[in-house]
DNA sequence: TAAAAATACTCCATAGGTATTTTAT
DNA sequence: ATAAAATACCTATGGAGTATTTTTA
């Protein structure tokens, strides 16, 4: 299995032609990269540079090689760049799920508390039921999800901190015969028909 | 920097779903994995997977970086039968570098010794001057360079294999005045005019 | 209780360093 | 004599193994 480091290193031999200097380049030993090289050159089984006493020169193979090294080295390059995209946008992101019924008192608390301390994140609402965004932080899929009822199994592995209280009023016709209570109790509920 | 093999690693994950799955696939111990997994992580400030007790699900950045990773295992994959395809051919390969004026001795003794040994073998024949051969066997370029003559100071870094030698016979008007000689000095040739 | 991952620790391979030798100009 | 690479040797880091613990379903 090839190795990244000695392909950064035979990459700046071929900057250099010269295993010294490369080595100058890179904060290492000359011996470093003349082991390197040669374990890429035994790994492989072709001989990639001519050594001389004036520097290095590229073998036909050698030459080919770097083709394949430096696509394969910018490719890295690349990865590592979109995954710190990836961390850095995410200390300036809050994937916030939010449930239909309580969108109400929240969204005025993001854009008065939050976005003033946080005042470069970006916020990606999603509004959907409770226990799909029960789901989707466990997934990581979303940072926080303002919820109600965590019942789902999942809720147990999560972090739940209680926001407060919502008092639910049912709204009845004088004649309905729960009118004549002052607190419906939630017993009730599974027995009878919905309004 | 990256590391190809933790790239391995946590491509085995990917398929599995499951470190201990990745590990038997990969004949290396469980803690082997998770040690890679959680060294990439690190490296690159991203939480890759979420682990629980059923295995591991991919986060959406370690979605992401698997398209990276696949797409870098799949080049070096590439690149190492590319270079194990120019060590093959090179075993069966003779690149000959053959001057223009030692062509006919030469030809006969390829087709019936050489491929009578080597019967697969590929012949690569180079006919140019003997000083550029030199230098394309220096560089490599050329195995066996079938020459006179080796003169350029590259020359000296090279096996030398005497083969024969050649009479060189001068043909002369029986007016030229050399031509009363048996033997023309070569002092001579500086001096003269050529023919 | 079982299955999965994390942790603790030990060990070894290998990468890298320094000093020196070899080679060629 | 100089400049470059190879070699010898030593050290230390990191990767991998075994055994064990933690966690959750």
């Amino acid at each position: 299995m090839l190795n990244l480091k000695r392909l950064q290193y035979l990459d700046a031999v071929y900057q250099y032609k010269n295993f010294t200097q490369a080595s100058e380049a890179l904060y290492v030993s000359q011996p470093a990269i003349s082991s390197a090289v040669q374990a890429l050159e035994e790994e492989l089984g072709v001989r990639l540079v001519v050594r001389s006493s004036k520097g290095v020169t590229f073998t036909y193979e050698g030459e080919q090689f770097m083709i394949w090294a430096r696509r394969i080295l910018s490719t890295c390059e690349a990865a590592e760049n979109a995954m710190r995209d990836l961390a850095g946008t995410a200390e300036q992101r809050l994937r916030l799920g939010i449930s239909h019924v309580l969108t109400n008192p929240i969204v005025p608390m993001i854009f008065s508390t939050f976005l003033r301390e946080h005042p470069k994140a970006q916020i990606y609402l999603n509004e959907g039921s409770m226990n799909k965004h029960v789901e989707m932080v466990t997934g990581e899929m979303l940072d926080l999800a303002y919820n109600a009822f965590p019942t789902a199994p999942e809720a147990e592995e999560l972090e739940i901190i209680p926001m407060g209280t919502m008092e639910i009023h049912a709204v009845l016709h004088p004649d309905h015969p729960l009118a004549r209570l002052d607190r419906i109790p939630w017993r009730g509920w599974g027995r009878r028909s919905s309004l």
